[in-house]
DNA sequence: GATTGCAGTATTGTTCAACGATCCAACAAT
DNA sequence: ATTGTTGGATCGTTGAACAATACTGCAATC
């Protein structure tokens, strides 16, 4: 190694650019699509037809299957097949039991956290003021995702941060099990706003105290909703 | 629907014996093999042996790779296979971080929880003492999972206790990457016991402060046999 | 009329053999 | 010592095949 090889250090980064198999590239779509509300909850994916459509193997698409059950997006059942998750009203209180296990620690413990993890809950806020601004609902709902996503950002576990988003592709999913009115993130934003504003005055029992009262009153909107959903369409 | 189908309503439980397939079959000895430490951290599963020695098409045990490396025991690299995952002394601290984050919370809230999860602490701490009159080290480890197990599910949140089950999983894999003293466990079974008696007592400021410094105090260990480590192992 | 029994059909579960792609170790060339 | 080349081993993916299971509809039964 010679003196010359300094300019490998200072090159760019360690290119995060990591070969990707045919399975994750199908996961990766069919996992937009869920979301995005286009595979609706409850459709049963036909392993013939798919793997038709997206010029894949059947042995291929099933390992897409796997890796997206694996994140509750699919829900496969023995000689079935693999069908979009449909959560519950179960699913939706155990999914905030565990947004509360997971955000409200962190964010009492934001004032130990870098000051940049606290700007990404502020840079969401904003993101998700832009959105509302332009009347883009979807946008609005992401930014809104990203904020909870940068909340429990603040416990720093990398580990944490893979289950929370997770728990968040599925809370995703609980708005198109209802026919979701897009307003439904509206009333939430101006508080987004103040839970970021007292992370930065580090005053963290204010912002624990605004985000459990932000999360029991989602749950129980979205638990009222599910309750007058029509109970024969839970086949 | 007759009066005399109440005879169904009566009878015993909704069978949990769901239908297996052999992926999970195979994934299941694998995973057994693995946090015994059968399979040492690092080692590579060769598809075609495995297949082989097992009686399984190399198809059907990718299927039971993908499952455990869902689970972080198994980690795969492109092209090159699945290897036993080998954690560094970053995820120890990584897997501490989400363990405060899980279990201190749930301990907060143990006045809560039923009193039945509270007793399912005590049983765990209870079969550690067992087993360490016993000097059955390996049940006395398993005692402390559960203990653990049992803490985090105060929170009574599926998909956290789902989470803290792959957790303590990885970090029972940490113990056998570096050949981990039997004795390791030994001194944490009072502290378990005295963070049991807080919780019964309802005391539970008193039981997350117990809490936060055996993690605290069992990272460090950790991470300092880490550092004693030949960092050459860490191929 | 409701339940049960029994086809037939569609789909999944699993296997197998094959081929191209990629990695890796060993060697040769500079 | 570094770089290029080569060959073997293993993975990634495919397509076809067959077995196992679930679903549908209809006939038989009470």
């Amino acid at each position: 190694m010679t003196a010359t090889d300094d300019h490998i250090d200072r090159l760019p980064a360690p290119a995060l650019t990591r070969p990707t198999s045919q399975a994750e590239r199908v996961a990766d779509m069919l996992r937009t699509f869920i979301i995005e509300g286009e595979l609706a909850p409850g459709v049963r994916l036909s392993e013939e037809r798919l793997s038709r459509k997206y010029q894949v193997s059947r042995n291929t698409l099933r390992e897409a299957f796997r890796l997206l059950s694996r994140e509750r997006l699919l829900v496969h059942r023995m000689h079935r097949g693999v069908f979009v998750a449909r959560p519950t009203g179960e699913d939706v209180r155990d999914l905030f039991r565990a947004r509360r296990a997971l955000e409200l620690p962190a964010v009492r413990e934001a004032d130990r956290a870098p000051r940049e993890l606290v700007e990404a809950v502020g840079a969401a806020v904003t993101e998700g003021e832009a959105a509302r601004a332009e009347e883009d609902w979807w946008r609005m709902g992401s930014a809104n995702m990203r904020f909870h996503e940068a909340l429990a950002g603040l416990a720093r576990s990398a580990r944490v941060d893979e289950f929370m988003r997770q728990v968040l592709a599925e809370t995703r999913l609980v708005f198109h099990v209802m026919a979701a009115p897009k307003e439904f993130h509206d009333p939430y934003l101006p508080w987004n706003r103040r839970i970021h504003l007292a992370l930065v005055a580090e005053d963290t029992e204010d912002a624990a105290a605004e985000l459990t009262e932000y999360l029991a009153t989602s749950e129980e909107q979205l638990i009222r909703a599910f309750d007058a959903m029509d109970p024969a369409a839970e086949t």
